[in-house]
DNA sequence: CTCGATCCCTGGACGC
DNA sequence: TGCGTCCAGGGATCGA
């Protein structure tokens, strides 16, 4: 569950151990979460990590071709002051871990990716449900992936927050989630930004007043910020690149607290599906849209004819 | 455009 | 003790 919290915490620890190494070597175990593993194991030995930085729910880890010596008379250089931006894409998904260890420290299971750095330390990816995912990128493909996402929660104007939740009819909730529209927003986060603004999940977008989208985006915004002061929120096996947890899971007023009382009004937590995905919220509090009544909605029970192995990947 | 369903994957919780 | 089953969840994808 690593969110926009935890990844900057993520990013903050690996920013302050292992900017401006240079990658030695690459090893990989299982690659299918990786984009292209032949160009990580051909583009990132050589490569000097001189940033890392949070996008959304992203890791990336700017690179530089370490001071290649350039051989002589090449006139190009001075006006293609090196490749103006490639990255290592790095997302955690659900259980992945980025951390820098001593070579003797043995390797955990799921470790599947590997960096010798030039420090004698290994920086090392291991993931359990490979949810994650990883992709080295450089500049258009890299332009392009990025702008993909949509607008950084903590730094999004209010206009624009706005305009982007009311475009949309989807329910407040989806449009939390989706990347597109912001970036770095998990269900954790979701919900209590939600219930701190008092806005059902299932209300749609588009219906919500001026007054309480702003309202949501501050909330937002006030949680993000202080689950990062917390080093975010640590519920199943969360650990930042020091292997420490974060604080703010003891700060959550709605997630995980299905049944239990609202720290507000003492009403029951109540916890339904919404776009896929639990949704804790406080009935009383955050009261469902007029419209968004849908009828009885048939529990349409367990659906298992049985496992099919109907693969289609690609 | 929006939605639900399905799949990916594994560990942990729970029932027997 | 151990096995089976369910569930969690970010994101891609597909059909409705």
């Amino acid at each position: 569950m690593p969110e926009l919290p935890e990844v900057e915490t993520v990013a903050r620890g690996l920013q302050a151990s292992v900017a401006g190494r240079r990658i030695l070597s690459v090893a990989l175990g299982k690659t299918d979460f990786i984009d292209d593993p032949v160009a990580i194991e051909r583009e990132l030995p050589g490569r000097a990590i001189t940033r890392i930085e949070r996008f959304g729910k992203f890791m990336l880890l700017k690179l530089a071709k370490s001071a290649a010596p350039a051989e002589f008379g090449s006139p190009a250089d001075e006006n293609a002051p090196v490749e103006l931006s490639e990255a290592l894409l790095v997302h955690l998904g659900m259980t992945g871990h980025l951390a820098p260890h001593f070579p003797e420290q043995p390797l955990t299971k799921h470790t599947h990716v590997t960096f010798r750095l030039d420090d004698g330390r290994e920086l090392r990816y291991t993931d359990a449900r490979r949810f994650g995912r990883m992709a080295y990128l450089s500049g258009a493909a890299l332009t392009a992936e990025l702008e993909r996402f949509g607008a950084d929660p903590l730094h999004v104007s209010p206009q624009e927050f706005t305009q982007r939740i009311r475009a949309s009819r989807s329910r407040i909730k989806a449009l939390l989630l989706d990347q597109t529209v912001l970036r770095g927003v998990g269900n954790i986060y979701a919900d209590e930004a939600l219930w701190k603004a008092k806005i059902h999940p299932a209300a749609p977008g588009n219906r919500l007043s001026a007054r309480h989208v702003e309202k949501l985006r501050q909330a937002l915004k006030q949680i993000l910020l202080r689950a990062i002061e917390l080093r975010g929120s640590s519920i199943s096996d969360f650990v930042d690149s020091n292997g420490d947890s974060g604080e703010y899971q003891q700060h959550h007023r709605v997630y995980g607290r299905e049944g239990k009382n609202c720290y507000r009004c003492g009403a029951l937590i109540r916890r339904v599906i919404v776009a896929g995905r639990s949704s804790h919220f406080c009935a009383r509090c955050q009261r469902a849209p007029r419209g968004s009544r849908r009828g009885p909605r048939r529990p349409q029970k367990k659906t298992k004819p049985d496992r099919a192995r109907a693969t289609s990947k690609r």
